[in-house]
DNA sequence: AGACATAGGTTGCAAAATGCAACTTAAAAT
DNA sequence: ATTTTAAGTTGCATTTTGCAACCTATGTCT
């Protein structure tokens, strides 16, 4: 995966690729939410190869995702927690979650969220405006932000004229 | 990539690992938000190899998340455009972006969201109740769903114990 | 009509990532 | 003292990616 092109830059979509766009992280990540900490019980429940494993966990743990930490009571042990931005991540969680049962999974899907205390399920994600409207797809701009390059910046305009279109669909 | 142990199950977030847990599927869905439709127009924007991208827009348009139809006008011409399930995804890319923007890229990425009318900033996307409550991670637990196997079911009742733990951690 | 250009791919090959099994190291249990 | 356990690492076969070149069908130019 070289991708250095787009990646570089400090598109959030992109940066986010370097992450769970590769097998597993996203799994991982999820084990997580599930209480999972060691290594072997990562292995175990996912079925992936130790190695990639490996990896996987050191990266996490370089962007601050996961906590390394070796057990005082036991010197061999080392759990793996999260973050306070791995637990951000999880309204992103449940949004990717609830479109993979509806879109993937033809609405019957094996899991769902619920809430804690009164186990009601959680409806689905929405992008709100400021006044707390739910917006559709059309009614979404992206934008170059404040640390736009002036490359992304042409890019977007570019696109300006298309994406209402699009978005529209 | 092997994976098939967990994937193969009706997990969502397993599913949607199978699509956007490749790299480049994530890139390639935000191009088509921006309006990106041709093949060529792919390849420049995102510098992605000519046979991957084959390889996803295939992907994508097998799972419905792109549809895939020839110009009348110029039968050379394809066109790849969003369908409902892909403009469905929204909510996420938005989520996605935002938390990248947050945690990854430091405060300052270089692309936002925004209401197209308004050009007003788009808010923290969030978790809610079904009363319109904002949800902490503590508050969401992920439960097996009627289409859950016993295995899944024993999966979540082991994880039951630890994850107030972990998520309120 | 013939030559050239364009859109959307495919093919072949080198480099990188993954999957799998076996091995290692430090600490704990017996 | 020996065995077991947790958390890795190593070596090797397979798969995926990156890159450049090639191919095919259609459209454009003269």
């Amino acid at each position: 995966m070289t991708q250095n092109n787009v990646f570089k830059c400090n598109c959030p979509l992109a940066r986010v690729t370097e992450v769970i766009g590769e097998p597993w992280t996203l799994m991982v990540l999820r084990e997580a939410f599930l209480g999972t900490r060691h290594f072997n019980d990562f292995e175990r429940e996912l079925g992936i190869a130790r190695n990639v494993l490996s990896v996987r966990l050191k990266k996490l743990v370089d962007l601050d995702l996961l906590e390394r930490l070796r057990s005082e009571s036991d010197k061999r042990v080392v759990e793996y927690r999260l973050t306070a931005a791995s637990r951000d991540l999880l309204p992103v969680l449940v949004g990717l979650a609830q479109w993979s049962g509806k879109w993937l999974c033809d609405g019957r899907s094996a899991t769902r969220f619920i809430e804690r205390e009164t186990g009601r399920e959680i409806p689905p994600i929405a992008v709100r405006g400021i006044d707390g409207r739910e917006l559709r797809a059309r009614d979404v701009a992206m934008a170059p932000g404040p640390d736009a390059d002036p490359d992304l910046i042409a890019r977007f305009e570019r696109a300006a004229g298309a994406a209402s279109e699009v978005q529209g669909g």
